[in-house]
DNA sequence: AGTTACATGTAATACGTTACATGATTCT
DNA sequence: AGAATCATGTAACGTATTACATGTAACT
């Protein structure tokens, strides 16, 4: 089951609008980067293979005096592989990697303080990460329409998709606090 | 920042008993593969690196007639980088890879429907994993010993490890559940 | 006798990060 | 003038998966 997630992050970007090697590399430090995201030095090259594959092409447009940037745009190919990955059913993966989650199955190797000092750290870490994306969604409220008004949000809602990455990365943080926060007792 | 969490990963294994290649196999397709796993090509020659590193030893032990196996032991240079690796504060990653919700950010490329059944799919999937997370959970109660009893969990317990992953486990299936449970409303 | 589990390795390939390398444009 | 951002690429290395390869031991 080879997968090649990348190609259809790029693919999916472009699926709406044309964009640079450099706008996909700014996108992934955006919301989506919560749940996917890939190095510039990834892209580039996963670009070149998609226009080899004939899934995009792009045409190079000068910015200011002579600055060349390669605009790339999804094709008709491009379009049926982005929509057959997407209506694929997403197998549930057998490891969800969490080095922090590692160290706490061997919390014996650790004195009571020590395990305590980790999981606070990470509970604090955890709770700005909250706060963080909290007003990242107070912020957009506008954007996705208020609760309970005209504008609520619905399935043609052009920002659906944003609207979910964000909650979903809220409810992943609000668990993950709750959780420390329920166990945080067991070091004191 | 090189982490090379595989290599802690096979040192915290040993911390407490010998294994052979193929028993830490086995012990990533148990509760810490949820946070943590490797194949066997992976982990044996990360096994050979760390015995040339000094890390590790093993003695070969006859099994049955003529197979042999190396158990391997953790070495007190070992243990000394396990307990620096395990007191380092763990920074949050910046993307926790989900292609799940990289499908759901591109939802517009769906149809409701379309988009209905990948959810469902998911929420029927992550709701089966949950009931199988809990069921281990509970089967492990007398293990762990039963809440507001002399057996309650405690720090010094010697299976506080396990509990923590098993329970980070289903806090984290229930989070995704509640999460699908949600949001379904938006694609019927 | 046949199947599953135990047991260990290597080879080829794919995916991902850090470092190297260069230059233009915009903002302060 | 200097800093931050925009813009694109390659090289080296590290991490991870799939496939190749072989054989023993235990269970039914």
């Amino acid at each position: 089951m080879i997968v090649r997630v990348l190609k259809y992050a790029i693919l999916g970007l472009l699926y709406r609008q044309e964009y640079s090697g450099y706008d996909i590399t700014s996108q992934f430090k955006k919301e989506i980067g919560q749940f996917w995201s890939a190095k510039h030095s990834q892209i580039y090259p996963e670009l070149r293979k998609l226009v080899d594959e004939g899934l995009l092409h792009f045409r190079t447009q000068i910015q200011g005096e002579k600055l060349e940037k390669k605009m790339y745009t999804i094709t008709e190919a491009g379009r049926k592989e982005l929509l057959e990955w997407a209506l694929s059913p997403e197998p549930l993966p057998e490891t969800e990697k969490d080095a922090f989650m590692l160290k706490m199955y061997f919390i014996h190797t650790l004195s009571q303080e020590e395990a305590r000092i980790l999981f606070e750290n990470q509970l604090q870490q955890r709770q700005e990460k909250l706060v963080h994306l909290k007003q990242e969604y107070e912020q957009l409220i506008p954007l996705f329409g208020e609760e309970n008004t005209s504008g609520a949000m619905h399935f043609d809602h052009p920002h659906l998709g944003h609207y979910l990455v964000l909650t979903k990365a809220i409810a992943r943080e609000q668990s993950y606090v709750e959780w420390l926060k329920r166990h945080v007792h067991l070091l004191l």
